[in-house]
DNA sequence: CCCGTACCGATACGCTCGCATCGGAAAAAG
DNA sequence: CTTTTTCCGATGCGAGCGTATCGGTACGGG
Protein backbone atom coordinates (compact mmCIF):
# COMPACT_ATOMS: atom_id res chain seq x y z
CA UNK A 1 0.00 0.00 0.00
CA UNK A 2 1.23 3.52 -1.11
CA UNK A 3 1.48 6.68 1.45
CA UNK A 4 -1.02 6.94 3.69
CA UNK A 5 -1.92 10.81 5.16
CA UNK A 6 -3.87 10.83 8.92
CA UNK A 7 -7.08 11.81 7.02
CA UNK A 8 -9.19 13.39 10.16
CA UNK A 9 -6.13 15.33 11.80
CA UNK A 10 -6.12 16.83 8.42
CA UNK A 11 -10.23 17.41 8.96
CA UNK A 12 -9.11 18.80 12.13
CA UNK A 13 -6.96 21.42 11.09
CA UNK A 14 -9.52 22.38 7.48
CA UNK A 15 -12.22 22.94 10.74
CA UNK A 16 -9.94 25.03 12.79
CA UNK A 17 -8.91 26.96 9.55
CA UNK A 18 -12.71 27.38 8.89
CA UNK A 19 -13.70 28.85 12.01
CA UNK A 20 -10.73 31.21 12.24
CA UNK A 21 -12.02 32.44 8.58
CA UNK A 22 -15.29 32.78 9.65
CA UNK A 23 -14.81 34.69 13.18
CA UNK A 24 -12.66 37.21 10.78
CA UNK A 25 -14.91 38.24 7.61
CA UNK A 26 -18.19 36.08 8.56
CA UNK A 27 -19.14 32.84 6.87
CA UNK A 28 -18.67 34.42 3.23
CA UNK A 29 -15.08 35.23 3.91
CA UNK A 30 -14.18 31.78 4.18
CA UNK A 31 -12.99 30.72 0.69
CA UNK A 32 -11.37 27.65 -0.37
CA UNK A 33 -8.33 28.89 -1.17
CA UNK A 34 -8.58 31.15 2.22
CA UNK A 35 -8.93 27.73 4.34
CA UNK A 36 -5.88 25.82 2.30
CA UNK A 37 -3.40 28.57 3.11
CA UNK A 38 -4.86 28.64 6.90
CA UNK A 39 -4.69 25.34 7.20
CA UNK A 40 -1.37 25.32 5.63
CA UNK A 41 -1.90 22.59 2.79
CA UNK A 42 -2.74 23.24 -0.64
CA UNK A 43 -6.29 23.84 -2.59
CA UNK A 44 -5.79 20.25 -3.96
CA UNK A 45 -5.75 18.76 -0.54
CA UNK A 46 -9.00 20.46 0.95
CA UNK A 47 -10.89 18.87 -2.05
CA UNK A 48 -9.69 15.64 -1.56
CA UNK A 49 -11.22 15.96 2.09
CA UNK A 50 -14.10 17.30 1.04
CA UNK A 51 -15.99 16.87 -2.31
CA UNK A 52 -17.72 20.24 -1.92
CA UNK A 53 -17.42 23.32 -0.06
CA UNK A 54 -20.83 22.69 1.84
CA UNK A 55 -19.76 19.28 3.07
CA UNK A 56 -16.99 21.06 3.96
CA UNK A 57 -19.00 23.62 6.30
CA UNK A 58 -21.53 21.12 7.61
CA UNK A 59 -18.13 19.03 8.78
CA UNK A 60 -16.99 22.28 10.66
CA UNK A 61 -20.24 23.27 12.24
CA UNK A 62 -20.47 19.76 13.68
CA UNK A 63 -16.96 20.29 14.99
CA UNK A 64 -18.46 24.25 16.71
CA UNK A 65 -21.40 22.41 18.07
CA UNK A 66 -19.87 19.57 19.34
CA UNK A 67 -16.83 22.09 20.93
CA UNK A 68 -19.33 24.16 22.59
CA UNK A 69 -21.20 20.98 24.14
CA UNK A 70 -18.21 19.62 25.00
CA UNK A 71 -16.99 22.59 27.18
CA UNK A 72 -20.02 22.52 29.05
CA UNK A 73 -20.21 19.52 30.02
CA UNK A 74 -16.03 19.66 31.35
CA UNK A 75 -17.13 22.52 32.87
CA UNK A 76 -20.12 20.46 34.96
CA UNK A 77 -17.75 17.53 35.79
CA UNK A 78 -15.05 19.99 36.77
CA UNK A 79 -16.97 21.61 39.40
CA UNK A 80 -19.10 18.08 40.74
CA UNK A 81 -19.47 18.41 44.29
CA UNK A 82 -21.84 21.41 43.69
CA UNK A 83 -25.54 21.42 43.87
CA UNK A 84 -27.56 20.68 40.82
CA UNK A 85 -28.76 24.31 40.16
CA UNK A 86 -25.18 25.64 40.55
CA UNK A 87 -23.92 23.47 37.88
CA UNK A 88 -27.04 24.60 36.06
CA UNK A 89 -25.63 28.47 36.55
CA UNK A 90 -22.58 27.69 35.38
CA UNK A 91 -23.94 25.78 32.29
CA UNK A 92 -25.77 28.64 31.05
CA UNK A 93 -22.55 30.68 31.69
CA UNK A 94 -20.72 28.92 29.23
CA UNK A 95 -23.40 28.60 26.56
CA UNK A 96 -24.04 32.07 26.85
CA UNK A 97 -20.94 32.43 24.89
CA UNK A 98 -20.42 36.22 26.43
CA UNK A 99 -16.71 36.54 27.70
CA UNK A 100 -14.67 37.91 25.70
CA UNK A 101 -12.58 34.01 25.37
CA UNK A 102 -15.54 32.42 23.83
CA UNK A 103 -16.46 35.57 21.43
CA UNK A 104 -14.50 34.06 18.48
CA UNK A 105 -16.85 30.82 18.67
CA UNK A 106 -20.22 33.17 19.29
CA UNK A 107 -19.20 35.12 15.86
CA UNK A 108 -19.08 31.26 14.18
CA UNK A 109 -22.21 29.96 16.06
CA UNK A 110 -23.74 33.61 14.66
CA UNK A 111 -22.68 33.02 11.20
CA UNK A 112 -24.00 29.89 10.75
CA UNK A 113 -26.66 29.85 12.44
CA UNK A 114 -27.82 33.02 9.70
CA UNK A 115 -27.11 30.04 6.86
CA UNK A 116 -29.14 27.50 8.50
CA UNK A 117 -32.01 29.82 8.02
CA UNK A 118 -32.25 29.09 4.30
CA UNK A 119 -30.33 25.64 4.15
CA UNK A 120 -32.19 23.14 5.55
CA UNK A 121 -29.49 20.18 6.18
CA UNK A 122 -27.44 23.12 8.03
CA UNK A 123 -30.31 23.73 10.12
CA UNK A 124 -30.30 19.80 11.14
CA UNK A 125 -26.85 19.81 12.25
CA UNK A 126 -27.44 23.09 14.58
CA UNK A 127 -30.62 21.39 16.01
CA UNK A 128 -29.28 18.42 16.96
CA UNK A 129 -26.39 20.78 18.79
CA UNK A 130 -29.37 22.87 20.31
CA UNK A 131 -31.26 19.31 21.14
CA UNK A 132 -28.36 18.03 23.45
CA UNK A 133 -27.97 21.07 25.28
CA UNK A 134 -31.57 21.46 26.18
CA UNK A 135 -31.64 18.57 27.36
CA UNK A 136 -28.34 18.74 29.80
CA UNK A 137 -30.16 22.12 30.77
CA UNK A 138 -34.06 20.22 31.46
CA UNK A 139 -31.66 17.24 33.26
CA UNK A 140 -29.64 19.42 35.78
CA UNK A 141 -33.06 21.79 36.48
CA UNK A 142 -35.06 18.34 37.23
CA UNK A 143 -32.34 17.38 39.41
CA UNK A 144 -32.55 20.91 41.46
CA UNK A 145 -36.26 20.18 41.61
CA UNK A 146 -35.56 16.78 42.95
CA UNK A 147 -33.46 18.37 45.78
CA UNK A 148 -35.89 20.55 46.24
CA UNK A 149 -34.54 23.91 44.64
CA UNK A 150 -37.31 25.11 42.50
CA UNK A 151 -39.48 22.71 42.71
CA UNK A 152 -43.16 22.99 40.66
CA UNK A 153 -41.02 24.22 37.82
CA UNK A 154 -41.42 22.75 34.00
CA UNK A 155 -38.02 21.88 33.44
CA UNK A 156 -38.48 21.21 29.44
CA UNK A 157 -39.66 24.74 29.10
CA UNK A 158 -37.67 26.53 31.52
CA UNK A 159 -34.86 24.47 29.71
CA UNK A 160 -35.97 26.56 26.52
CA UNK A 161 -36.76 29.63 28.04
CA UNK A 162 -32.84 29.63 29.29
CA UNK A 163 -31.04 28.24 26.11
CA UNK A 164 -33.05 31.35 23.67
CA UNK A 165 -31.71 33.70 26.55
CA UNK A 166 -28.48 32.70 26.13
CA UNK A 167 -28.73 32.64 22.24
CA UNK A 168 -29.67 36.21 22.30
CA UNK A 169 -27.20 37.25 25.22
CA UNK A 170 -24.75 36.42 22.94
CA UNK A 171 -25.97 37.95 19.74
CA UNK A 172 -26.53 40.95 21.28
CA UNK A 173 -23.46 41.39 22.99
CA UNK A 174 -21.86 41.00 19.75
CA UNK A 175 -23.04 43.51 18.06
CA UNK A 176 -22.50 45.72 20.75
CA UNK A 177 -25.86 46.69 22.11
CA UNK A 178 -25.12 45.02 25.82
CA UNK A 179 -21.93 45.01 27.18
CA UNK A 180 -20.57 41.55 28.45
CA UNK A 181 -21.57 42.51 32.40
CA UNK A 182 -25.17 43.34 31.68
CA UNK A 183 -25.45 40.22 29.84
CA UNK A 184 -23.99 38.39 33.18
CA UNK A 185 -26.54 40.06 35.23
CA UNK A 186 -29.31 39.12 33.03
CA UNK A 187 -28.43 35.40 33.12
CA UNK A 188 -27.90 35.78 37.13
CA UNK A 189 -31.00 37.52 37.70
CA UNK A 190 -32.95 35.14 35.73
CA UNK A 191 -31.51 31.83 37.29
CA UNK A 192 -32.05 33.66 40.63
CA UNK A 193 -35.89 34.25 39.87
CA UNK A 194 -36.15 30.60 38.08
CA UNK A 195 -35.20 29.33 41.83
CA UNK A 196 -37.08 31.51 43.65
CA UNK A 197 -40.33 31.25 42.52
CA UNK A 198 -42.38 28.92 40.16
CA UNK A 199 -43.67 30.25 37.27
CA UNK A 200 -46.82 29.24 35.11
CA UNK A 201 -50.48 29.40 35.87
CA UNK B 1 -35.11 71.79 -15.31
CA UNK B 2 -34.97 68.55 -17.03
CA UNK B 3 -36.90 65.12 -16.40
CA UNK B 4 -37.36 64.50 -12.34
CA UNK B 5 -37.19 60.79 -10.60
CA UNK B 6 -38.89 60.16 -6.96
CA UNK B 7 -35.60 59.52 -5.65
CA UNK B 8 -37.15 58.20 -2.17
CA UNK B 9 -39.81 55.87 -3.72
CA UNK B 10 -37.49 54.29 -5.72
CA UNK B 11 -35.02 53.56 -2.89
CA UNK B 12 -37.86 52.16 -1.08
CA UNK B 13 -38.94 49.79 -3.90
CA UNK B 14 -34.96 48.66 -3.42
CA UNK B 15 -34.78 47.94 -0.04
CA UNK B 16 -37.99 45.97 -0.90
CA UNK B 17 -36.30 43.66 -3.06
CA UNK B 18 -33.57 43.39 -0.90
CA UNK B 19 -35.50 41.89 1.22
CA UNK B 20 -37.37 39.38 -0.19
CA UNK B 21 -34.10 38.36 -2.01
CA UNK B 22 -32.48 38.61 1.88
CA UNK B 23 -35.66 35.99 3.09
CA UNK B 24 -35.26 33.86 -0.21
CA UNK B 25 -31.15 32.99 0.08
CA UNK B 26 -29.25 35.16 2.66
CA UNK B 27 -27.60 37.81 2.52
CA UNK B 28 -24.94 36.21 -0.31
CA UNK B 29 -28.05 35.69 -2.48
CA UNK B 30 -28.08 39.73 -2.76
CA UNK B 31 -26.63 40.96 -6.08
CA UNK B 32 -27.03 43.83 -7.50
CA UNK B 33 -28.32 42.29 -10.52
CA UNK B 34 -31.53 40.54 -9.24
CA UNK B 35 -32.27 43.80 -6.91
CA UNK B 36 -32.94 45.52 -10.06
CA UNK B 37 -34.61 42.86 -11.60
CA UNK B 38 -36.71 42.42 -8.49
CA UNK B 39 -36.98 45.85 -8.53
CA UNK B 40 -38.17 46.12 -12.26
CA UNK B 41 -35.78 48.77 -13.03
CA UNK B 42 -32.10 48.86 -14.50
CA UNK B 43 -28.58 47.96 -12.74
CA UNK B 44 -27.97 51.38 -13.82
CA UNK B 45 -30.36 52.73 -11.61
CA UNK B 46 -29.74 51.01 -8.88
CA UNK B 47 -26.41 52.12 -9.09
CA UNK B 48 -27.27 55.34 -9.18
CA UNK B 49 -29.82 55.77 -6.17
CA UNK B 50 -26.74 54.12 -3.86
CA UNK B 51 -23.02 54.34 -4.93
CA UNK B 52 -21.92 51.35 -3.05
CA UNK B 53 -23.66 47.64 -2.20
CA UNK B 54 -22.61 48.16 1.41
CA UNK B 55 -24.52 52.06 1.30
CA UNK B 56 -27.75 49.55 -0.05
CA UNK B 57 -27.28 47.11 2.47
CA UNK B 58 -27.31 49.59 5.29
CA UNK B 59 -30.37 51.99 4.05
CA UNK B 60 -32.37 48.26 3.77
CA UNK B 61 -31.66 47.39 7.27
CA UNK B 62 -32.74 50.67 8.75
CA UNK B 63 -35.71 50.09 6.57
CA UNK B 64 -36.32 46.99 8.20
CA UNK B 65 -35.54 48.11 11.83
CA UNK B 66 -37.73 51.06 11.13
CA UNK B 67 -40.61 48.93 10.14
CA UNK B 68 -40.37 46.29 12.84
CA UNK B 69 -40.26 49.53 15.82
CA UNK B 70 -43.37 50.64 13.71
CA UNK B 71 -45.62 47.73 13.95
CA UNK B 72 -44.77 47.50 17.66
CA UNK B 73 -45.81 51.04 18.30
CA UNK B 74 -48.88 50.45 16.10
CA UNK B 75 -49.85 47.70 17.70
CA UNK B 76 -49.71 49.79 21.26
CA UNK B 77 -51.75 52.59 20.07
CA UNK B 78 -54.45 50.33 18.06
CA UNK B 79 -55.16 48.78 21.63
CA UNK B 80 -54.64 51.45 24.04
CA UNK B 81 -57.19 50.80 26.71
CA UNK B 82 -55.62 47.77 28.23
CA UNK B 83 -52.78 47.85 31.02
CA UNK B 84 -49.37 48.22 30.41
CA UNK B 85 -48.39 44.90 31.42
CA UNK B 86 -50.89 43.33 28.75
CA UNK B 87 -49.45 46.06 26.20
CA UNK B 88 -45.72 45.12 27.21
CA UNK B 89 -47.42 41.40 26.11
CA UNK B 90 -48.40 42.43 22.89
CA UNK B 91 -44.89 44.20 22.35
CA UNK B 92 -42.89 41.97 22.86
CA UNK B 93 -45.19 38.77 20.74
CA UNK B 94 -44.82 41.06 17.92
CA UNK B 95 -40.91 41.70 18.45
CA UNK B 96 -40.08 37.93 18.69
CA UNK B 97 -40.96 37.59 15.19
CA UNK B 98 -42.10 33.93 15.39
CA UNK B 99 -45.65 34.16 14.03
CA UNK B 100 -45.57 32.54 10.24
CA UNK B 101 -46.43 35.96 9.05
CA UNK B 102 -43.35 37.64 10.04
CA UNK B 103 -41.06 34.63 9.77
CA UNK B 104 -40.02 36.45 6.44
CA UNK B 105 -39.03 39.77 8.87
CA UNK B 106 -36.86 37.41 10.90
CA UNK B 107 -34.40 35.49 8.72
CA UNK B 108 -33.95 39.41 7.01
CA UNK B 109 -32.88 40.36 10.25
CA UNK B 110 -30.69 36.78 11.50
CA UNK B 111 -29.17 37.68 8.18
CA UNK B 112 -28.27 41.43 9.15
CA UNK B 113 -27.81 40.26 12.22
CA UNK B 114 -24.91 38.03 11.92
CA UNK B 115 -23.52 40.35 9.26
CA UNK B 116 -22.91 42.86 11.73
CA UNK B 117 -20.44 40.71 14.10
CA UNK B 118 -18.30 41.27 10.98
CA UNK B 119 -19.28 44.83 10.03
CA UNK B 120 -19.01 47.74 12.84
CA UNK B 121 -20.88 50.16 10.57
CA UNK B 122 -23.83 47.35 10.39
CA UNK B 123 -23.73 47.21 14.23
CA UNK B 124 -24.10 50.05 14.71
CA UNK B 125 -27.62 50.44 12.51
CA UNK B 126 -28.54 47.57 14.70
CA UNK B 127 -27.87 48.92 17.60
CA UNK B 128 -30.00 51.89 17.07
CA UNK B 129 -32.90 49.50 17.19
CA UNK B 130 -32.46 47.60 19.64
CA UNK B 131 -32.22 50.99 21.97
CA UNK B 132 -35.57 52.17 20.44
CA UNK B 133 -36.91 48.41 21.68
CA UNK B 134 -35.40 48.44 24.91
CA UNK B 135 -36.33 51.93 25.74
CA UNK B 136 -39.85 51.06 24.96
CA UNK B 137 -40.19 47.79 27.03
CA UNK B 138 -38.32 49.89 30.07
CA UNK B 139 -41.15 52.28 29.63
CA UNK B 140 -43.68 50.11 29.34
CA UNK B 141 -42.28 48.12 32.76
CA UNK B 142 -42.03 50.97 34.32
CA UNK B 143 -45.60 52.31 33.82
CA UNK B 144 -46.29 48.83 34.84
CA UNK B 145 -44.71 49.23 38.03
CA UNK B 146 -46.00 52.38 38.72
CA UNK B 147 -49.64 51.11 38.38
CA UNK B 148 -48.77 48.49 40.77
CA UNK B 149 -47.97 45.08 38.92
CA UNK B 150 -44.63 43.78 39.25
CA UNK B 151 -43.34 46.72 41.84
CA UNK B 152 -39.74 46.41 42.57
CA UNK B 153 -38.24 45.25 38.69
CA UNK B 154 -35.77 46.66 37.37
CA UNK B 155 -37.19 48.16 34.63
CA UNK B 156 -34.24 48.22 32.43
CA UNK B 157 -32.95 44.98 33.22
CA UNK B 158 -36.29 43.49 32.31
CA UNK B 159 -36.38 45.16 28.99
CA UNK B 160 -32.90 43.35 28.19
CA UNK B 161 -34.05 40.34 29.41
CA UNK B 162 -37.20 40.12 27.60
CA UNK B 163 -35.47 41.78 24.02
CA UNK B 164 -32.53 38.62 24.17
CA UNK B 165 -34.98 36.17 25.01
CA UNK B 166 -37.40 37.06 22.18
CA UNK B 167 -34.25 37.64 19.77
CA UNK B 168 -33.21 33.73 20.61
CA UNK B 169 -36.54 32.85 20.21
CA UNK B 170 -36.87 34.34 17.14
CA UNK B 171 -33.42 32.23 15.93
CA UNK B 172 -35.07 29.26 17.55
CA UNK B 173 -37.96 29.27 15.54
CA UNK B 174 -36.06 29.78 12.48
CA UNK B 175 -33.75 26.63 12.68
CA UNK B 176 -36.64 24.52 13.65
CA UNK B 177 -35.57 23.72 17.24
CA UNK B 178 -38.79 25.31 18.57
CA UNK B 179 -42.10 25.57 16.73
CA UNK B 180 -43.92 28.52 17.24
CA UNK B 181 -46.47 27.53 19.99
CA UNK B 182 -43.86 26.24 22.25
CA UNK B 183 -42.03 30.10 21.46
CA UNK B 184 -45.09 31.88 22.18
CA UNK B 185 -45.72 29.71 25.30
CA UNK B 186 -42.19 30.31 26.97
CA UNK B 187 -42.50 34.11 26.31
CA UNK B 188 -46.01 33.85 27.70
CA UNK B 189 -44.60 32.33 31.56
CA UNK B 190 -41.85 34.66 31.06
CA UNK B 191 -44.03 37.49 31.35
CA UNK B 192 -46.31 35.39 33.89
CA UNK B 193 -43.64 35.23 35.99
CA UNK B 194 -42.15 38.78 35.96
CA UNK B 195 -45.27 39.78 37.05
CA UNK B 196 -45.71 37.32 39.62
CA UNK B 197 -42.70 37.83 41.69
CA UNK B 198 -39.84 40.77 41.71
CA UNK B 199 -36.31 39.27 40.94
CA UNK B 200 -33.19 40.22 42.12
CA UNK B 201 -30.80 39.89 45.21
C1' DC C 1 15.80 -2.22 -7.08
C1' DC C 2 11.64 -0.89 -9.00
C1' DC C 3 7.03 -0.56 -9.72
C1' DG C 4 2.30 0.48 -8.77
C1' DT C 5 -0.53 3.34 -6.47
C1' DA C 6 -2.35 6.88 -3.47
C1' DC C 7 -1.64 11.56 -2.91
C1' DC C 8 -0.43 16.30 -4.01
C1' DG C 9 0.03 20.89 -6.10
C1' DA C 10 -0.60 23.68 -9.96
C1' DT C 11 -3.25 25.20 -13.47
C1' DA C 12 -7.41 25.90 -16.29
C1' DC C 13 -12.33 26.75 -16.87
C1' DG C 14 -16.71 28.70 -16.58
C1' DC C 15 -19.19 31.70 -14.06
C1' DT C 16 -20.74 35.67 -11.36
C1' DC C 17 -19.66 39.48 -8.80
C1' DG C 18 -19.28 44.82 -7.92
C1' DC C 19 -18.19 48.67 -10.33
C1' DA C 20 -17.17 52.00 -14.27
C1' DT C 21 -18.37 53.87 -18.71
C1' DC C 22 -20.98 55.82 -22.50
C1' DG C 23 -24.38 56.71 -26.12
C1' DG C 24 -29.00 57.85 -26.35
C1' DA C 25 -33.83 58.80 -24.64
C1' DA C 26 -36.83 62.03 -22.44
C1' DA C 27 -38.51 66.25 -20.70
C1' DA C 28 -38.47 71.22 -19.40
C1' DA C 29 -36.93 75.94 -21.21
C1' DG C 30 -36.48 79.13 -24.96
C1' DC D 1 -38.60 73.04 -32.99
C1' DT D 2 -34.31 73.32 -30.89
C1' DT D 3 -31.46 73.21 -27.02
C1' DT D 4 -29.95 71.67 -22.66
C1' DT D 5 -29.86 68.96 -18.81
C1' DT D 6 -30.85 64.94 -16.31
C1' DC D 7 -31.33 60.22 -16.13
C1' DC D 8 -31.32 55.47 -17.89
C1' DG D 9 -29.94 50.94 -19.67
C1' DA D 10 -26.65 48.20 -21.97
C1' DT D 11 -22.05 46.71 -22.16
C1' DG D 12 -17.26 45.97 -20.59
C1' DC D 13 -13.74 44.98 -17.20
C1' DG D 14 -10.95 42.92 -13.73
C1' DA D 15 -11.20 40.03 -9.88
C1' DG D 16 -12.47 36.19 -7.33
C1' DC D 17 -15.22 32.23 -6.78
C1' DG D 18 -16.01 26.77 -6.75
C1' DT D 19 -14.78 22.99 -9.29
C1' DA D 20 -12.35 19.74 -12.56
C1' DT D 21 -8.20 17.84 -14.31
C1' DC D 22 -3.56 16.10 -14.86
C1' DG D 23 1.41 15.34 -14.59
C1' DG D 24 4.61 14.69 -10.93
C1' DT D 25 6.04 12.68 -6.44
C1' DA D 26 6.95 9.77 -2.74
C1' DC D 27 6.16 5.74 -0.34
C1' DG D 28 5.31 0.61 0.67
C1' DG D 29 5.32 -4.09 -1.20
C1' DG D 30 7.52 -7.47 -4.22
Amino acid sequence: MPRQVDQEERRRRIADAVCALTEEGGLEGVTLRDVAVRAAISLGAVQRCFRTKEEMLLFAVEAVGGRITARVRARLTASPAQSAATALGHAAGEVALVRAEHRAEARIWLAFLAQAAVSPPLAGHLRTGYAALQGLFARLIEEAAAGGTGAGLDPEREARTLLALADGLTAQVLVGHLTERAAEEVLDAQLARMWAGPSGP
